[in-house]
Formats: structure tokens, C-alpha cells, sequence
DNA sequence: ATCGTATATCTTGTAATGCAAGGTAAATTT
DNA sequence: AAATTTACCTTGCATTACAAGATATACGAT
């Protein structure tokens, strides 16, 4: 049992809330992701997950010029994945709801 | 992107709490977890995963009868399973508070 | 007795996905 | 021109939730 697999699912809609603030491209967003308190991020795990997305309409890329480096890719959300978006935060809401309720049951602390 | 893939590596600490209030046997777990507000629980996730853990020696299990059916194998937790009970805590609370604090920046709500 | 139902456990196969490892390429600096 | 930094992508592996199906025990009704 690691941290890795109680990401999964998860990461999906951190990364579609990140894109809602502003465009990112996939170099920034894992930067971004640290910086949220996430364990770094592997780019064999954000590419990836940006071009499924994109499949799925989730989201839309547009390449712009880099100042240093290739071009970037910036996303950016479809209305299909600001939707996403917000059944996501029902679902993790939800989620957090029960593991939290489960996880309180034992006094795992003060009281 | 579905609940279920949000579930990855958190089921397992969940079922580590409800085992640690008293021990139970599988197919009372599958019914406890719908009662904390987790979609229905297949058995076909609980019993693997619970020889899963008795493999890494986080549980032992130890037959009774039943007064209807057949026996049940009943499970609690071993001292390593206290400890990755433990551990599980700090790794949700830890990643519980990176997904809101990425969430929290879109004003989701309120103020 | 036998059949159905509820209880209880286990096995097999599939799909999803995080990530390590490796590859490519452009711009700047040395 | 060689090294470094920025930036993207691909392949293959390991993990794991779950549907579907198999098995077995106890009890009540036919």
C-alpha cells in the first residue's frame, strides 16, 4: 500500500481544477502539483494523462513559443471538462466524507 | 474517470480502521462500509484484498460458525497492521489536505 | 427428502492507471 | 560543438477494483 495508488482517480481532477485557474502546459503542472503538497510528479504519468483527456475532450492544447526550450503545449478546459470538473469535487467530497467518518470511528486522536 | 479508480489504496485503510474497532468477518465488512456511505462494495474487492492482507501479515483470521451458514472468518488486526493503520492515517490526511488546497483555489462555493 | 433462499467464502479474468526508464528535440550557455 | 535546461512523448510493468461465476453451509417450505 503506497501513496501512488491512493492517487489514483484522483490526480485526474486536481489536474482539471489546476487548468481551471489558468492554461498550463504539462512541464508547469507538475511543477504546480508539487507545489500543492504532492509528492513530485513523474512525467510518465502527467503526459499521459493530458493526452487522455484531450481524447476525451476534456480538455484543448494549443502550442505557443517557449522563451527557453520547445514549444509548450498549454490546456486549457472544454465545458465537457469544467463538468468533469465539478463532479469530481462532488465525488471526492463524497469520498472524503466516508473514509473520514470511517477513519474517526477510533479516537484516533484527542477526546 | 469513475469513483472506483478514486478507491485505489484507500480501501485498504478503511477496512484497517473497521478492523481495528473489532474484528469482523467479510461479508459483514462489504455491509459495515455501505453503512459509512461507500457505494456497495463488491466481494470480489473485499475478499482478495483481505487475503491480501493477511499475506503481508496486516491481519489473522480465525474461523467461527455461524448460526446461519457457513463459517466466518473472522479477521483482526496484527501489530504491523496497527502500524500501516497508522501510517494510512498520516498518508490521507496528508494527501486530503494537497487535493483542497488545489480545489479550495477555485472559489467552489461561498465567499 | 428436496428445493429454494440467505448466508458466507473464494477464483478468474479484465480494465484502469501511476510511474520508472528511456527517447527526442529546441534554445541558451560555456 | 558540447553541455545544460527546458519541454514533450512512448513503452512496459505493477497494482488493484470489480464483474462474473463457483462452491458450500444452514434453514424453512413444499
Amino acid at each position: 500500500m503506497s501513496t501512488t495508488q491512493m492517487l489514483k482517480g484522483i490526480i485526474d481532477g486536481c489536474i482539471l481544477a489546476i487548468i481551471h485557474e489558468k492554461e498550463v502546459y504539462g512541464y508547469e503542472l507538475a511543477e504546480r502539483l508539487e507545489q500543492y503538497g504532492f509528492d513530485s510528479f513523474s512525467e510518465g504519468t502527467i503526459y499521459p494523462l493530458l493526452m487522455r483527456m484531450q481524447k476525451e475532450e476534456l480538455v484543448t492544447s494549443t502550442l505557443k513559443k517557449s522563451i527557453a526550450g520547445p514549444k509548450r503545449k498549454y490546456y486549457s478546459l472544454t465545458v465537457k471538462g469544467e463538468q468533469e470538473l465539478q463532479q469530481f469535487i462532488v465525488r471526492w467530497e463524497s469520498l472524503q466524507k466516508s473514509v473520514n467518518s470511517v477513519l474517526q470511528t477510533k479516537g484516533q486522536k484527542n477526546e
